[in-house]
DNA sequence: CTCTTTCCATACGGTGGCGTATGGAAGACT
DNA sequence: AGTCTTCCATACGCCACCGTATGGAAAGAG
């Protein structure tokens, strides 16, 4: 056992940075290595292929933000309040989560949509709870809450094509936008 | 001239299929050369490199994209009318649309960025231009243009992930519920 | 009929990724 | 001390993709 050495903990702390910061295409074996000062031997003795290291990466993921959602379940205040701090930390990690935006495209090619499915889901029933104890009935809370995520997501994808909100409106505006819009009762 | 030789415009119309398929990763020299049964000789004097059939792929797109919007504009109707018709639209062609899935992520790596900012600016730009004559403010408009844009382009997002709306809830209402959000005014 | 231009196929070199083979260093065990 | 296990580096083979080099067929010009 030397000192030095790299478990299988290192590997997929320093893939999840890579993953973190330019999605699933960046954890490329030899790049994880260099990283961490390693080879590639070092990694195929620790894992069977890269697939186990993604499947371990998104595995991570998964727990960091299934914790997160239980997190934000757990706050006090009303939904509306929820919803304000829920802004902020969308607003927050957008920057940051540079890799989750080319995961939706490559799940299913990397095989992990079953993980990406079930965070997706979490979110989801996180804000449609939201929006039901704010007197949406279930149905209705549910297709908002999707349509906050998806608009959440949309945001990101817009912006990582060329598109700028533009000079009138800023980008954090649109975030306070649909969760706005998803407060707002339908009927007249 | 032979008659079964392919001109530059054969290259790029079979090009466009694939990206219509698959997304810019699917427009390869070589399988772009295969589906047309012809070889890279052909293709390298055409053109100077894949930079410029990529480049032709997505002028064609943006002209074709262009074209729909303005088809869109030029329809009768009051704005709820027109946002069902864009509805059906978007429903419409959420299956065939598969290219454009990858579009957003891969856009800046493909130097293709000005043209989908462009794309995307005249959609949002025709969504707030139907709210604002629905009776909305045009900074309000454009946000939720914006958000409009943003849910679809995140639904397709969601969906290629692992994730399903669920037994109670349809994609399509998705899309019916965005829309119906869009054109609640705010105030109570 | 010959020569030139146009168009294209085959073959090659280069790069970057994955996975494997092999040898070796360093501790653990006896 | 000698051997065995653990861990890792270097080197290699393989494949997919891009772009280039080269030779050649087919059609038009004269």
């Amino acid at each position: 056992m030397d000192m030095a050495s790299f478990g299988a903990d290192e590997w997929i702390e320093a893939a999840y940075r890579r993953f973190n910061e330019d999605g699933l295409a960046a954890v490329r074996v030899e790049a994880v290595a260099r990283d961490l000062g390693a080879s590639k031997g070092s990694f195929y003795w620790h894992f069977a292929d890269r697939a186990e290291l993604v499947a371990a990466v998104m595995a991570k993921w998964e727990q960091i933000e299934t914790d997160f959602v239980i997190d934000l379940v757990e706050r006090a205040g009303t939904p509306e309040e929820r919803l304000a701090v829920l802004y902020d930390v969308i607003v927050d990690r957008m920057r940051q989560r540079g890799g989750e935006r080319t995961l939706y495209v490559t799940a299913a090619g990397e095989g992990v949509d079953a993980v990406v499915g079930r965070v997706t889901e979490r979110r989801v029933a996180y804000v449609a709870a939201l929006l039901e104890a704010a007197g949406f009935d279930a149905d209705e809370a549910r297709r908002r809450g999707a349509t906050v995520v998806a608009a959440v997501i949309g945001f990101q994808q817009l912006a990582a094509g060329g598109w700028r909100a533009g000079p009138r409106v800023e980008t954090g505006e649109l975030t306070a936008s649909i969760l706005r819009m998803s407060l707002t009762p339908a009927g007249r």
